[in-house]
DNA sequence: AGAATAGTGTCTTTCAGACATTATCTT
DNA sequence: AAGATAATGTCTGAAAGACACTATTCT
């Protein structure tokens, strides 16, 4: 059969075919948004208003729209827009759930997201499908709040994913303001690690990257004044070791 | 509201929902499944017997089946096993692709694994939905044919996740059978990175931590006889530095 | 002996760990 | 001066890089 043919024979096969004849999982996505807030690591939920798990707190999600929806990220940045105002200046798959069993309505897929954001300029909005929505505070990788689906093991993972990242790239400067002291970024390393590092190891290896530049001003603390920072290089960075915990 | 009377709602809700209520995507699953023959990276390919993309190369994959497949992972496994005939040492989940352009049949997902496999004890399967299937051969991150849908873009994307974990991970050890030498797999190693290694350096890291362990026999060669080595501990290995290639 | 492959010795380099010390500010 | 926070000096240690060297086999 020649090429021509083929080409002819698959628009045929296009027209005839119906995309409901097969029975699809509902596919959905699924956003883990972090921020800092008060020195701690949070994470946005929101409380469904509708079924199931109706008035219990979620990850903030949805469904794929096919008519607006481009392409998966297009619904996780959609999601995000729409509960926190903002765009995210960090969005990255986490990891894809699709089994017969954590929907109770059958069989479905959701693709998880996990975004870094500072926590300024954010205006929290319940948006469609929720009733509550606010910041929940990680402690030890858990929040004191039970989530709907396998929201809880999602952000379990989730956030250990984030943990290990911290060890050898640069991912928590998403989660910093415009202007930072190299004492907050350190700060915002332990709220995440849950472990606190060595100042003059993480000065040095924050310094000795192209990551950083100098302001020319210096935060008032009342006490000595420190160097604030901006970010020079907006491309996450990896380091060749790890550091370590004390 | 009582708790039970949202129980109550809740079942009244899921007698009446209808999944096809609500348009969703194809659903499916690619597997990129990696082997070495004669010291070169291989990907498994299939030619396809269906439209679309009919008598083109494409990766493993296909969709969901929601009556026999209790999850995605299971999917993945149920092609690679049709295919194959083994079951894979290593699955990994690698990303997920969802979009309305990538297949000419409307909004599509599909869900990428990659597996790790020794070439030995395999025997190739047509199965369903293909005529023709065979191992190609990798060169600079890439093969030869061109591949259906967007499956060339996902190798390449795949290829190099694999080449940066071999960098601080024990993962191409899944590619070696059951006995090897440490210069047969440094070559491995070479094979997934495109690049050589230190002898010194490459054997120093193996034989410091603990994933081998010596057998009592040695490979002849017609030189000097090399030591044969087992893995000891089939849990992937994540090392804290990063090696470098030559 | 020479070639080929297997494997080692050892010095250098890089960067993190540890921890004492100095610097700059307020009260 | 005392106290608090910011920042540095400097020694140690772990593991990789570089590369010359030795070991074992076959012809």
């Amino acid at each position: 059969m020649t090429s021509d043919n083929i080409q002819k024979e698959e628009c045929d096969y296009l027209e005839s075919y119906n995309a409901k004849d097969f029975d699809r999982p509902s596919t959905s996505v699924d956003n883990v948004i972090y921020t800092i807030i008060n020195n701690a690591l949070h994470v946005l939920i929101v409380k469904r208003s509708n079924h199931p798990f109706k008035d219990q707190w979620a990850l903030v999600g949805g469904f794929v729209d096919l008519n607006t929806d481009n392409n998966l990220e297009m619904t996780a940045k959609r999601k995000l827009k729409e509960k926190t105002g903002v765009n995210t200046p960090y969005l990255e798959q986490f990891s894809t759930i699709g089994n017969k069993d954590r929907d109770p309505r059958g069989w479905s897929v959701t693709t998880v997201y996990f975004a870094l954001l500072p926590s300024e300029n954010i205006t929290l909005n319940v948006g469609k499908g929720a009733n509550d929505i606010k910041w929940a505070k990680i402690d030890n990788g858990k929040i004191s709040e039970t989530l709907a689906f396998d929201h809880s093991e999602i952000l379990r993972e989730c956030t250990q994913r984030l943990r290990s990242k911290a060890l050898y790239t640069s991912l928590p400067l998403y989660l910093m303001p415009e202007k930072f002291t190299l004492h907050e970024l350190q700060e915002v390393y332990h709220a995440v690690l849950s472990s606190k590092m060595d100042p003059k190891s993480f000065r040095r290896r924050m310094l000795t990257t192209d990551l950083l530049e100098e302001t020319a001003e210096m935060r008032q603390t009342g006490r000595r004044p420190a160097m604030l920072y901006r970010v020079k290089n907006d491309q996450p960075f990896f380091f060749t070791r790890t550091i370590e915990g004390i």
